[in-house]
DNA sequence: CGGACTCTTGAAAACAGTCAAGGAAGGTGG
DNA sequence: CCACCTTCCTTGACTGTTTTCAAGAGTCCG
């Protein structure tokens, strides 16, 4: 996979000598250019020959998979910064679309490749973000697996409120960029439940519509407990968003 | 991470000096004593610090988080060869115990990252594996979040049918060892509808009882269509089990 | 001002969940 | 070897959440 001889090696080589020591994955990205993406266009699909990778630089993406029968799974959204293609097959197991007007950098796999391979610093992080990803998705399996409707919408509204405001840190303004039906798409859930979710969580003063894409969190010791995940919001203030402890006899 | 300068590299160039270099993955297990665990023992739990990597070489596995009030998740069940603790993070974000009586191998975390840094040509295969990982979580994700019990079901023994015989090729029988109730928490079912679900499955003759955790496939064909991804049995017999094309617009 | 979306709301239906009881299997001790 | 007990699995009746189907309201844009 990675051993062939390469002959971007000599390229890279070449900027590696012009340029100070990379330290950071994204500065991979640094001297390629941008491309833009409309709302709804294509990045690849599901199927194509995964010869690139991508790294957003503004605007969200969606990532998602589709059956047989046209039913659609969302399995993430990508904000600038996140990467995309990292997990290497030879074909890309899922499409991504725009769903703002994006911004993304691209790299062929094979250079995005040797550059790990010349900067050995970096392949933690590589790692590391491939395990984040990990993480990610296996709480979205318990999300999906075992959460109600309103668990599964409290859990997306912090989920986007904490990407918003870094990673610790939790506005109280959440913007949506994406339509009821990607929410839905995303949650294991339909439209129209998604729809009342949200109507009854404002009913109750929990959020605070903001426009139809933007919320208030008027009650964030709430909106937590409702994600059914057994955090309080005490637990949140001290910081403690590490991994969640077992609740299970050792 | 490991990002500091690394004395390691100097001891791994004095074993190189003195080893075969390694050329697969579990190759780095193969010098480590097993270890035994009863079914029911637990290997580790979600919140230990995370320090050993282990390769399961007898028995199976089972991967699940536990969430507030007790509602379990099983994200994955492990087989002989298989890997756990790869997605590194200082703290185990999973439980693991043992289904099946179970024979794995331990290395530290640290032993395998110096295994990993001095015998380079392992790194791609570790990389696909953490990709497989990824891909099977994703398809899991689809399960969860758009299939009926009946479909769930039936992709669930398709899964371990592939499992138990070689990756292309599918057997008539399948062993299931773990019980209904860890078949409903992979599911995202209940235990009452996985047992009437595969009644079901038996009375209608798609598959027959070989006493409770074992079944024949009595119509391949059918089970695979009943498992909603679109696939036929012809596809399945052309050998195409790669990744599943976008049935979609291009 | 229309027209096309997207979102919301209502009523009915369906699928899976809950509660409860009975059966099969396996292990232990007499 | 059998009786007993426990555990796991199955089955039934009922409930409830979410889906489905359908229509109406809100928003955006020409």
């Amino acid at each position: 996979m990675l051993s062939t001889v390469n002959h971007a090696h000599s390229a890279f080589a070449a900027v590696a000598g012009m340029k100070p020591q990379l330290s950071t994955l994204d500065e991979v990205f640094a001297s390629v250019p941008r491309e833009s993406l409309e709302v709804g266009e294509g990045l690849f699909w599901q199927g194509d020959r995964a010869q690139h990778v991508f790294e957003v630089t503004e605007g969200v993406l969606r990532i998602f998979k589709i059956i047989g029968d046209g039913r659609r799974v969302i399995t993430g959204f990508l904000y600038a910064g996140d990467m995309v293609g990292l997990s290497l097959k030879d074909i890309y197991i899922y499409s991504a679309e725009a769903v703002t007007p994006v911004k993304v950098r691209r790299l062929t796999r094979k250079a995005f490749q040797d550059a790990i391979e010349n900067a050995p610093e970096l392949r933690p992080q590589l790692f590391a973000l491939l395990c984040d990803e990990m993480a990610a998705a296996q709480d979205q399996m318990v999300l999906l697996s075992r959460k109600s409707a309103e668990e599964r919408v409290c859990s997306f509204l912090m989920l986007i409120a904490r990407r918003m405001h870094g990673a610790q840190q939790i506005g109280r303004i959440i913007q949506l960029p994406m339509s009821r039906q990607d929410m839905a798409d995303y949650l294991g859930l339909t439209i129209e439940t998604v729809s009342r979710t949200i109507t009854r969580l404002i009913s109750r003063g929990v959020i605070t519509p903001n426009g139809r894409h933007a919320f208030d969190i008027a009650k964030p010791g709430k909106l937590l407990a409702l994600c059914g995940d057994g955090d309080s919001y005490e637990d949140l203030c001290e910081g403690s968003l590490k991994t969640r402890q077992a609740v299970w006899p050792h």
